[in-house]
DNA sequence: CTGTTAGCGCGTTCAT
DNA sequence: ATGAACGCGCTAACAG
């Protein structure tokens, strides 16, 4: 019996059920009693997986019987608290819908879990901006290791302080890994002039992030290079989703003269473009050819097939994966800039001559 | 200077920086010296958001004013450790390459977040059978305080004691949410019989979950019901994705003599199977009509729009999130099993006469 | 080779 | 109205 302090001691839980098939779950304690050694013994034997020295094998034995016995599992918190970790990385996306954002998401999850950490997933979608920062907030003590940004980099200010972050497709800030959203923009308009397109429009995005203004600037400036005069007409910015497509099938259905070829930000606009033309009387890419940026896995599966910049979304999580474990392993690589190749793949959306069907995607 | 047991006093951290803007995070003792309270009264003030009795108001601003200007977050992990709670709920999923997963990830995440409970994603698709079950085992000691799992409870057994758990999509267990999948299968056969159908077709799961059996089943009592014999080779089991969609319409061109009409066990597969299929030649629904269940975003958009039995991902996350926080709060629903209602949307692809585009999806 | 115990940071009871 | 101290469960330093 030990004495602290003022020498009064408080229970604050009264039952002391020493049962070893209580209902509550086995702590470390119940384990040592069990196999009858101490907690510091059970601690040794069960945190450093057979690679423990200092104990006798029988008693690693009886240690290890014992907890499985009392289906012993540490608990995250306590080990946590006293390691000053949580295993835990949080993954900030502000928008689960896109198509691009699955493989991303696996990419990461993969790649984290097989460290032994865990995803928190912060889908940002139906939060205001107030809402995103203050979530990460309450998460800064303690709760994750690092953070993983996709396009959200502005919403967070100086909340961030002192933890390791990671972003994704982002251009003002470090570490972060992307693909070159211009260069993107660029090849996928200077393919279409190639094709013989002169009168070229874009698709852009309404909310402003930096990948999509990237995308346009590369689109605006392959235009300019191959000495095409811009038309701001040909230009229009819708949401990024399936409904922002929908919308733009109107908009060019609404020229008398609407651009031979366009140019899409995402595929997620891409995706409800298509058959919005198609069911407009549009054929593609007889009456105007379409080009787009992701590639996600349907985009070789629409009618027809999508020409695209393929970004590689899977890698592109994984890699800022790879960075943040990095980073908490004590790397520091504060201006690291990750860019992961984009290849065009071009399929019949954009092709004028070659028709064939069958070929692509089966 | 206390002195306890032996009398020894160890000291882990050297550094003792007095400093208010130390680059360390601020703890609760260094808001209680800022504020020149104890530690209790800061508690005490920060835990009770706004509405703390006993605390002066004075003090009250004192210590809200110490900590805003110390950035002091409370520490999840020894705030879970003491409250044994750790406000974070894991929800397991098979595969997020599914496009029904999504809006069902939103579902959950908006109302646990809602709630002030983070989200673990647990995406098992890449991991073998062991592995979940590992997975969920450590998180359980503390680190989740409950489980959503969707169409895997096989993979966990004993694994799962006393720990809180909604199932989505199962049949063999409770509390669980899900819609009537051997209805949704029923029905979809139905309308096609009524559209005049008797040579019909049903694409099935390559995995033998329980959702996936049901619908089969409904498929076949459908026609047992309409006094339609079952033909065994008018049904294959293929991949739940693109790719199963693309074997499926190889499947069905290579008959001599097709069924009119099939039944598809889910959009994921439908969605590589339609275009596919028009690749090959195949007109729908002329040659064969198509329906398939779940409803995602892109089924209105397929070519020709698709017939769907309109599946609520969204709902049956959020439902599933809201009995898991029942049971938080100490609620029993042991047995609850909540079903969805999931209407029949028909579209042209199983329409037989009317053919007239540009109504659906705009 | 094994046991004892401080302390991670917080919430809370009891005493003042 | 406020403060002192315990303990949540675990790891590691140190004693034996």
């Amino acid at each position: 019996v030990k004495t602290v302090g003022s020498g009064k001691t408080i229970h604050y839980r009264k039952k002391k059920t020493h049962s070893s098939s209580s209902s509550k779950p086995a702590r470390l304690r119940d384990v040592a009693r069990e196999a009858g050694v101490s907690v510091a013994t059970v601690s040794l034997v069960l945190s450093r997986a057979e690679g423990c020295e200092r104990i006798s094998k029988p008693t690693q034995d009886r240690v290890v019987d014992a907890a499985e016995r009392l289906d012993y599992h540490t608990h995250c918190l306590a080990r946590g608290l006293r390691l000053q970790h949580s295993m835990q990385v949080g993954l900030v996306i502000p928008n689960i819908f896109h198509p691009y954002m699955p493989p991303l998401i696996r990419g990461v999850g993969d790649v984290v879990r097989s460290n032994g950490y865990n995803l928190i997933l912060l889908d940002m979608s139906t939060s205001d901006a107030g809402e995103a920062e203050e979530c990460v907030s309450t998460l800064r003590g303690g709760g994750i290791d690092g953070l993983i940004i996709q396009g959200m980099a502005d919403e967070f200010g100086p909340s961030l302080k002192n933890l390791p972050v990671v972003y994704i497709d982002e251009y003002r800030v470090a570490p972060v890994v992307r693909f070159d959203a211009e260069k993107a923009g660029y090849e996928l308009t200077q393919h279409l002039i190639h094709e013989g397109h002169r009168n070229i429009g874009f698709i852009g995005s309404d909310v402003q992030r930096d990948t999509f203004v990237m995308r346009q600037r590369g689109y605006e400036k392959a235009l300019t290079d191959a000495g095409i005069e811009r038309n701001a007409d040909f230009m229009c910015e819708v949401s990024v989703n399936v409904e922002g497509g929908i919308r733009a099938a109107q908009w060019i259905t609404s020229f008398e003269q609407p651009p031979s070829a366009v140019v899409v930000c995402t595929d997620a606009i891409a995706l409800g473009l298509l058959p919005s033309l198609h069911r407009l009387g549009v054929r593609i890419p007889l009456d105007i050819a379409v080009a787009s940026i992701d590639d996600v896995e349907l985009a070789a599966l629409t009618m027809p097939p999508l020409t695209c910049i393929h970004v590689p979304a899977y890698e592109i999580g994984s890699c800022a994966a790879k960075m943040l474990l990095r980073i908490l392993r004590g790397t520091q690589l504060n201006h690291e800039v990750n860019i992961v190749p984009t290849p065009l793949i071009i399929r019949e959306s954009s092709r004028q001559v070659n028709q064939d069907s069958g070929k692509e995607g089966i």
